[in-house]
DNA sequence: ACGCGCAAATGGACTAGACCACTTCGCGTC
DNA sequence: GACGCGAAGTGGTCTAGTCCATTTGCGCGT
């Protein structure tokens, strides 16, 4: 008696109410505006707090809303463009009007794991250096970035990067080494709780990683980095031509 | 009399202890191997449901585990690559040696909002077909593709596409036109509801959205498009080149 | 007038449990 | 032997509540 009905509606999950009610606040209000407590949304929507923080966690790691523990919830400022591009990091940023600094976090001679071997052209268990340094743009946390350099071919490094900031600066005057290719890839990860405190975000926010592996002239690699960012706040940019 | 400690340990969460343990399981076995159910996780680690399927939904969001509702959790496949290239989608896979299959899903002319009057250099509230496919390789879903073109630039463009499903074969055959430029922004997004059921992902999972917006030889813009990517399942990899 | 301390309010983490949707598989029936 | 039904088990969603960490601001004391 009874038909059944074939197409089956994509059901809309509770939280996902919220979160179109949300992105309607959000839509009228100008970035640093405060939004409702996440008690007076559940007793609005009539729903538990832990649906309203699903909506809201979507919505903070999408970039629209910021938490500040004890304060309250705001709109986010609109994300910023980076680019990708085979200049240093330090020169890209000055060219797009931002003040970098860089924090060196950790410096370490250790053995080359299965990957870094591979990438490094080099044994396992052969010496790399593994250079840990925090980027700042105008005194934000930025990115974390992981480096792995070959230890052999660039004896003395570590030293030479603590007076001299520049990677890319050190490799060129004192090795006389200039990457000239480089693959990049690009994914999304978890912010584990080390990197979330060093970016000031929270355990398990996305993020765009973004891994760097790069070769000079004779096809030699040079250096494998991997660069955390924050993906509620950073957006990459390519420009791409033809042939 | 007490000192207090100045460096306070970056605290980690307990679903981060519950997601390492799984991280350990998961780096033992090969993909398809079923992992523990939630429940019996609960037991074992002595928590919460709610905290154990936090950690899972984390690794299911970075690729490392897919779950299956009635069946159970297991293993994922390792991320697939994808080229960031001028060429048309249809000519990359190819090269890459998959089989890509598109279906199109709607297409429709409707009126330019802001954003994509800017965008395609056209005033607000002129005619833009909106075309929007889903890209499928070796037919499993991929992307979901929402592209934008001026109406009056290309008319009769969706009845030609009905025929020939690759956009810039049209573009290049029936309009001498060919894109030879292109900005390209990458970013991280939540899935929504609809998105999530074309491809086939949970709602809220972490995605890539690629947005393309490209011109032809006298700088004119051709088209914009957007492209939600599942962020557990693609890594996109360009080369670079200096100068 | 200033500053300190405390209370209130916020977001953050977690629990224990309910009910639902879907898959799987064994058992009974044909 | 093949089929179909149903129970059991899985992940999916949601509730209602606890306790904690941090921020904010008010009121009291000086």
């Amino acid at each position: 008696m009874v038909v059944a009905v074939s197409e089956r509606a994509p059901r809309e999950p509770k939280y996902y109410l919220v979160k179109r009610h949300l992105l309607d606040i959000i839509g009228s209000l100008p970035p640093g505006s405060l939004v409702p407590t996440e008690r007076i949304l559940t007793l609005e929507l009539g729903t538990s707090r832990t649906t309203v923080r699903r909506a809201l966690s979507e919505l903070v790691g999408e970039g629209r809303l910021v938490r500040r523990q004890g304060s309250g919830t705001y709109v986010a400022e609109p994300k910023i463009s980076w680019p990708l591009r085979m200049t240093s990091f330090t020169e890209q940023a000055a060219e797009a009007g931002y003040t970098v600094t860089t924090q060196l976090l950790d410096a370490r001679r250790q053995r080359a794991d299965e990957e870094a071997a591979a990438r490094l052209d080099v044994k396992v268990g052969a010496s790399v250096f593994v250079i840990e340094r925090l980027r700042l743009v105008n005194g934000a946390a930025m990115a974390v970035e992981l480096s792995q350099l070959s230890a052999a071919r660039f004896p003395g490094l570590v030293a030479k990067l603590r007076r001299e900031p520049s990677l890319y600066r050190v490799l060129a005057e004192s090795y006389d080494s200039a990457p000239v290719e480089a693959d990049e890839t690009i994914e999304t990860a978890a912010a584990s709780p080390r990197k979330a405190e060093l970016l000031d975000t929270d355990t398990g926010a996305p993020m765009l990683v973004l891994s760097r592996h790069s070769f000079d002239a004779s096809g030699a690699p040079i250096e494998w980095v991997r660069s955390w960012y924050r993906g509620d706040r950073y957006t990459f940019v390519a420009r791409l031509t033809a042939r």
